[in-house]
RNA sequence: GCGCCCGUAGCUCAGUGGAUAGAGCGUUAGGUUGCGGACCUAAAGGUCGUGGGUUCGAGUCCCGCCGGGCGCACCA
């Protein structure tokens, strides 16, 4: 529709109905940015524009000749192709001027038909965006949770785990190459501390004071395999002060990988699978790092001081340089950070999202900054800054401690409300606010908590298909002359039906996921509506019957496939 | 003090500079002989924190203020 439009005035400027700009840049920028919407009201059309008020001043034209030009130009178009769809689809059906210059467009009534019988010969492709297959897809690489291995997840980490998972998925859809991946911490003082806590409550001691302290790190500590015990009173017996050799290695090491693999699993639970697990060691033994490091040298970018090795960050508008190596010849987390940005770029990404927590928004700027300074473009890096939730229960918040041992696991919180509802919760929330998450209402299965309104919809689609089935009914070869009454029920169901491949392109473009969610409830709302109105299988009406089956066929089709979107199950029967 | 995020209905939250600001829950009043009542219809409920500005048009963009969250290390 948006291209419909912008052809269109190109087309009114070439034929000298408008006046062509002077600034073909501004033409092309506003053309890129030409608004559609589906106005509130269906008085309005089924689409509306507001190009024309949009162009008023670079065109000189009052708004309202503007968007007449346009019309003309609509009018004559013929065998436009909306939503991706490969079949030959029918033109728009009328478009008109109204108020102060919208551009309110109808589509043919047959149009919707189309749509739906070319969805439903390809069920499994719909809510998928296609693409000129000449055009590479783009290679997004996507980072999230992230959590070190010292600890199970948390429910802290649900929100990140969601939103990365939920942000892959879309992206996906829209037709992008993602790959999914975790950065931990293997080495370090973490690790060390991990070890030095294991040890201390293998042999009967306290804890320090600084160390872990959680259930987990007591089975730990009698959970240590013959094979790793052996190495580590080896690693003892000899005497080694060396880091990465001592005891406290071995048992660290060894400990940080039996929870990682546990956190692996938290992960899979929630339909959350990652393709790449990196660790933040690996940058240093492949030697990323040190090669990043030379690159931002010879670059001028690297300044001795104190000491330390500086990278000169306030080059690119942040507040202070920044420490990459310090006095002590340790490499700080930004040195890891640097690294990583050479090799994943290395690996031939055309984006990098990192999803952290709002309390990294400090170390945005550094990281971008050493990104520029490696020679990447900024806009290239892009971190989406995750809020705070808080969990409450009762209307109290529950504390989350790790040091006091109150914290709750990621397992413990999904065994309770059930992954559906945590991937809607968080789906139909923008990452950027912060939210109370209450348990109470994510755990009750009615009509509270909409993943099952939408659920439930689907269910008893399902369920409808089956009677018909059982009745010896089969949907029509195609939806025929069912939509032609636009303000019968099956064609106000059809409308919100068609909608899904614009929702995915929304979602995608705004890397937010709340629009894939309303549209499953007003999906589920026509349903009903529909529903209510209209008798599906009805033995009196073999024609009709299998029209509406066919319909209903393509609503269950559209609302399974945004719930895997998010990915949510499209239960048969509930 | 500086920076980032946020403030929308009683509650939890949507809202792409556009037409009458929406949804779910809660409250109130109704509905089902027909395919799943985990349903449907309707009503009440809003100075979009606040004061300016930009714009034909601002919940949305800009500035100030108020309130909340999170950061401001040669920590990890």
């Amino acid at each position: 529709m948006r291209d419909a439009i912008g052809r269109a005035v190109r087309r009114a400027i070439a034929s000298g109905a408008l006046p062509g700009p002077e600034d073909a840049v501004a033409l092309d920028a506003l053309i890129q940015g030409i608004e559609v919407e589906v106005p509130a009201s269906s008085d309005h059309g089924d689409y509306a524009s507001n190009v024309a008020m949009k162009s008023s001043k670079l065109l000189k034209r009052a708004p309202a000749q503007i968007a007449a030009a346009i019309v003309a130009e609509l009018a004559a178009e013929t065998g436009e192709r909306i939503h991706g769809g490969d079949g030959a689809l029918g033109p728009i059906a009328s478009a008109d001027v109204a108020g102060p210059g919208f551009l309110n467009v109808r589509l043919r009534a047959g149009l919707l038909a189309d749509l739906l019988d070319a969805m439903i010969a390809a069920p499994s492709a719909w809510g998928h965006l296609t693409h000129d297959a000449k055009e590479k897809p783009l290679r997004v690489n996507v980072e999230f949770v992230s959590a070190n291995p010292t600890g199970p997840l948390t429910v802290g980490n649900a929100r990140g785990a969601f939103v990365g998972d939920l942000l892959s998925r879309v992206l996906e859809a829209a037709g992008q190459e993602v790959t999914r991946e975790y950065y931990f911490n293997d080495f370090g003082e973490q690790v060390r501390r991990l070890g030095e806590s294991v040890i201390a409550l293998r042999d009967g001691a306290a804890v320090a004071e600084d160390g872990y302290k959680g259930d987990y790190v007591a089975e730990l500590a009698t959970a240590i395999p013959p094979e790793v015990a052996t190495r580590a009173s080896a690693a003892r017996a000899s005497g080694t002060t060396n880091a990465d050799e001592d005891e406290v290695a071995v048992i660290g090491k060894w400990a940080s990988e039996r929870i990682r693999l546990g956190i692996e699993a938290s992960l899979a639970a929630l339909g959350v699978e990652f393709d790449v697990w990196r660790s933040e060691g690996s940058l240093y033994t492949e030697g990323f790092v040190d090669r990043a490091i030379e690159k931002l040298r010879a670059a001028g970018w690297l300044e001795e001081r104190d000491g330390a090795l500086w990278f000169k960050s306030t080059a690119f508008g942040d507040d202070k340089d920044r420490v990459i190596k310090k006095s002590t010849g340790a490499y700080t987390y930004f040195g890891s950070d640097i690294g990583y940005v050479e090799e994943k770029f290395g690996r031939g990404f055309d984006h990098l999202v990192y999803v952290w927590g709002a309390d990294h928004h400090g170390t945005v700027a550094r990281v971008r900054n050493a990104g520029e300074a490696l020679g990447y473009a900024k806009e290239h890096m892009e971190m989406l800054l995750v809020a705070w939730v808080r969990f409450v229960r009762d209307g109290v918040e529950m504390s989350m401690s790790k040091r006091a041992g109150t914290f709750v696991t990621l397992d413990e919180l999904l065994g309770e409300i059930g992954v559906d509802s945590a991937r809607w919760f968080f789906a139909s929330r923008s990452a950027s606010t912060a939210i109370d998450f209450d348990i109470k209402a994510a755990t009750a299965r009615n009509s509270e908590n909409p993943v099952y309104y939408a659920q439930y919809a689907h269910a008893r689609m399902k369920s409808i298909l089956r009677k018909g089935e059982a009745e010896g009914m089969k949907a029509s070869e195609s939806i025929g002359d069912l939509l032609n009454d636009e303000a019968a029920p099956d064609a106000k169901l059809a409308r919100v039906i068609v909608r899904l491949p614009e929702v995915v392109e929304d979602a995608a473009a705004h890397h937010e996921t709340q629009g894939v969610t309303t549209y499953a409830t007003e999906l589920a709302t026509a349903f009903s509506a529909f529903y209510r109105d209209a008798k599906v299988v009805d033995a009196s009406a073999a024609k009709l019957s299998s029209q509406r089956l066919r319909l209903v066929a393509a609503a269950a089709t559209s609302l399974a496939a945004a719930l895997r979107l998010l990915g949510i199950s499209a239960p048969a029967e509930m």
